[in-house]
DNA sequence: CACGGCATGTAACAAGTTACATGATTGG
DNA sequence: CCAATCATGTAACTTGTTACATGCCGTG
C-alpha cells in the first residue's frame, strides 16, 4: 500500500514524529495523500516492526518526549523498489460527480447549491497553491532535484483545481 | 457511504441485476466511480434489508435466472435527501503524484518510464471519451434533463484527462 | 489547580480488495 | 461431457474513519 511509502518519502525528507507527520500530511504531502494521526501511529508501528524504520526518544524543553523515526537501509530500499513499479491509472473517485449526474433524481437546485459550495472550495485552495507557489518557486526554471519535484507536483495540484473550476462553471452556465 | 446512492441513480436510471450493475459501472459510472461485483451483492442486500431496493425474479431465455432491482419510495426519498447534502471537497489522493514527489529517493529513470506508461494510459482514455462524446452528444447545446446531466459529467472526464496530459507532459519536459 | 496544547496511542467500525465457491446453461 | 459464460454469493484481509483514553507541561 501506499501510505508506508508516503511516510518513507516524508521520513527521508525530514525525520519526524507521529504527530509531526501528520502536520506535514495536513499541509503539502496533503494535496495528494491524507492520512490522520490514528493511522499514521499505526502504520509506523508496523513500519518499525519490519525495520523499515527506527525510533528514538527526544527529549523536549518545555514539552513531553516525542519518538523521531528516521528511515533504515532496509527502508530505502523498499522505498526504492515500489518506486520503480509500475502504477494503475486511477479513477476519479468524486462523490460531487455523483451528484452530478444523480440530479434530476432529486432537487436540482439543492445540488446546484452543493456544487456552488465546491466551486468556491476550489477557488480557495487555487488561490493558497499559488500564492505557495509565489512565494516558494518564483523563478521555476533555476530549480532541479527535490525543490523541481516539489514544484511539479504542487504544479500539478493547480492544474486539477483549475479544472475543477473549468468543470463545475461549465455546469453551472449549462443549468443557467 | 456514498456506493449505495451510486447504485440508487444506477437504478433509477433502468432496473438491473448485481451483474448488469457490475458491467455499467466498468463503463459510464465507472469514469468517477468503481465498485467489483462483490461489493455491489453486498451492498445491494443491505439496501434490500433497509427497504431501499426490491428484487424481483426474472427467468431468463437459455441463461440462469437474475435478480433484477428496483428502487423502492424509501430508496427514491434516500437519493434525494442525500442529493440535497453538502459534500467535503476532495483532495487528489494520487500514488503516481507520491512517486513524482519522491523520485530522488529510487531510481529517476525508472520513475520517468512509469510516468510515461501513465502518460499513454490516459491518452488512451481520453481517446475514448472523446469518441464517446462524437458519437453520443454530437449537439451538446441541444441536451437537458438526463442527458445533459450524463454529457457534463463526460465533459469533466475529458477535461480531468487532458489536465493530467499536460501535467505528465510537462513532468518529463522538466527532467529532459 | 484548571485549562489548553503537545504527544502517543487503543478500540470499534465502515469500506474496499482479493481469493474462492457454487450452480445453471449453451456450444463444441 | 467439458469448457465458457452468466449469475450470485462467502470469507478473509487490508485500509481508512471516528470516537475515545492517557499523560506531560506551561500559563493564567
Amino acid at each position: 500500500m501506499a501510505l508506508e511509502h508516503a511516510l518513507l518519502i516524508a521520513l527521508r525528507e525530514r525525520p519526524s514524529s507521529g504527530l509531526e507527520l501528520a502536520r506535514r500530511f495536513e499541509r503539502s504531502i496533503g494535496f495528494f495523500w491524507t492520512a490522520t494521526h490514528q493511522q499514521i501511529y499505526r502504520v509506523l508501528g508496523r513500519m518499525d516492526g519490519d525495520g523499515w524504520v527506527t525510533a528514538s526518544e527526544v527529549p523536549q524543553a518545555g514539552r513531553p518526549t516525542k519518538k523521531v523515526y528516521a528511515v533504515t537501509p532496509n527502508g530505502e530500499q523498499a522505498l526504492a523498489t515500489w518506486l520503480a513499479a509500475p502504477v494503475a491509472t486511477a479513477g476519479l473517485r468524486s462523490e460531487l460527480a455523483l451528484k452530478l449526474r444523480g440530479a434530476s433524481f432529486g432537487d436540482r437546485d439543492a445540488v446546484l447549491d452543493v456544487v456552488r459550495s465546491n466551486l468556491a472550495d476550489h477557488h480557495l485552495r487555487l488561490d493558497h497553491y499559488e500564492q505557495l507557489m509565489k512565494r516558494d518557486y518564483p523563478d521555476p526554471a533555476a530549480l532541479s532535484g527535490l525543490d523541481l519535484d516539489h514544484y511539479l507536483v504542487l504544479r500539478g495540484g493547480v492544474l486539477m483545481e483549475q479544472t475543477w473550476i473549468t468543470w463545475l462553471t461549465e455546469y453551472l452556465e449549462a443549468h443557467t
